[in-house]
DNA sequence: TCCTTTAATAGTCACTCTGACTATAAAGGG
DNA sequence: CCCTTTATAGTCAGAGTGACTATTAAAGGA
């Protein structure tokens, strides 16, 4: 009575078109941004989605999600290369898109600010946009964008990956914005330098003097991200709330 | 010179077959146990894989996995409904499997120990295997399985899934025992007591004097799983390790 | 029946981590 | 020179936890 009764059956699959779709987060002047790509064609025709695409014959999902991040960007393959992409999740209702059975892939990447909003990809147009105040997107886009949202949130907690969204070289209040921005509170600026500053691996101090400011105010000194990926213990949000 | 210039082109893409397997848990006898099938024909033919087959054409991946999970244990599809299903993560490396281009998409489920190790499943034959001492599996099962173990033990940190491996009514030394083995640490009784205690809604006392025990010793209170998903603050692992 | 064993439950104490503050230092602008 | 701004240092009380000790309630054997 079902698909496969011991192992694969190898002529008796259904076949799917499987996409990958980025997540691709940015902190801008103290506000998250998505990048969104505006569709060419039917259907949401002129509505706006998520950047992505087929995965190819020969490709892994990690591998298409990296290609498509360097066309949506115009970052380099190198650069693409070393970033950490977060699988999400994989989306299957049956109905996600209206014209075939489409799997897709989902994956979440974080960006420090770049020069240049996108780069010379193929898709019609790609820009960022504000993380809040979006209308709806294409297909199911609004619902992984909320998921790869609360994901990145929850790993900010006990990871180190709040460091992908700052430059090479940053200071702990650029590193702390980008908490307060991705959590949507305020942190005391005592306390996150010293748990910051307590917890081995996370950033590093970068050894010269040169020191920097953000505008007026004592200068701040540099860090650049540390080697550890998890943090012990974690760096909870305050009201604790998971998604 | 991509995939899918603008938005999909319902032409233009490449066929998989797209699966799910199963990486189902149970605790026996203190042991973590894991469920399996063996293979009935090629490759892998005898050997042991996990659970799983091809999501039907009006199915979303996880139907597809409660439905093979029902077969599989000859649990009634009411139980498996109302189990928490965790989606792990999808496999798609390109030769994952030798016959051709197939897409996984893995879940784990935490059950208590049944009756019976198997339902009357139409897999050749399915058996509980200790997780420790485990050969290699089939395809990349053996990954699979692996990224589930660290998948559960991270979990149960931060929520309340250890009460999934315990039957309805269960005492807080057998909780216990679910964390150490899943954990494979010992636990200081009176301190994961007064933890759980203190967390509201991960357990709830059942009202009623029926005590019980696990042989000698004076009887323990029964509780059963509370209303609560998550734990906060989290219920760190000794020595913490993050998978 | 008393004593030993076993396991559940209660309680203590010191240490760490954290939230909420206050204080000081180093810049720039009027 | 004073005032504002931001970085950095330090203080203090309360929550949470690890490591214990003590007590209670059963079973089993001498």
């Amino acid at each position: 009575m079902s698909a496969a009764p011991e192992g694969y059956d190898p002529h008796a699959f259904v076949p799917f078109a499987v996409t990958v779709d980025l997540a691709v987060f940015t902190v801008r002047e103290a506000r998250l941004h998505v990048l969104l790509v505006e569709r060419g064609g039917e259907p949401y025709k002129g509505g706006w989605a998520l950047p992505g695409g087929f995965i190819l014959p020969r490709e892994s999902a990690e591998e298409a999600a990296r290609r498509e991040l360097a066309e949506e960007t115009g970052l380099t393959q190198d650069t693409v290369g070393g970033l950490h992409l977060e699988q999400l999740r994989t989306y299957t209702e049956p109905d996600r898109d209206p014209r075939m059975r489409v799997v897709s892939v989902a994956y979440a990447a974080l960006l420090p600010d770049l020069p240049e909003p996108r780069g010379g990809g193929d898709a019609a147009r790609a820009r960022w946009w504000e993380a809040r105040d979006l209308g709806d997107l294409a297909f199911d886009h609004g619902r992984i964008l909320a998921d790869a949202y609360d994901r990145v949130g929850a790993k900010f907690e006990y990871t180190c990956l709040a460091t992908q969204f700052c430059p090479a070289e940053f200071t702990l209040g650029e590193l702390q914005q980008v908490y307060e921005t991705v959590w949507g509170v305020e942190l005391d600026r005592p306390n996150f330098r010293r748990k910051v500053l307590a917890t081995p691996g996370f950033v590093e101090a970068v050894e010269g003097p040169p020191r920097r400011t953000g505008g007026r105010g004592k200068p701040a000194a540099l860090y650049r991200a540390g080697a550890a990926a998890a943090l012990h213990p974690p760096l909870l949000r305050p009201e604790g709330r998971t998604g």
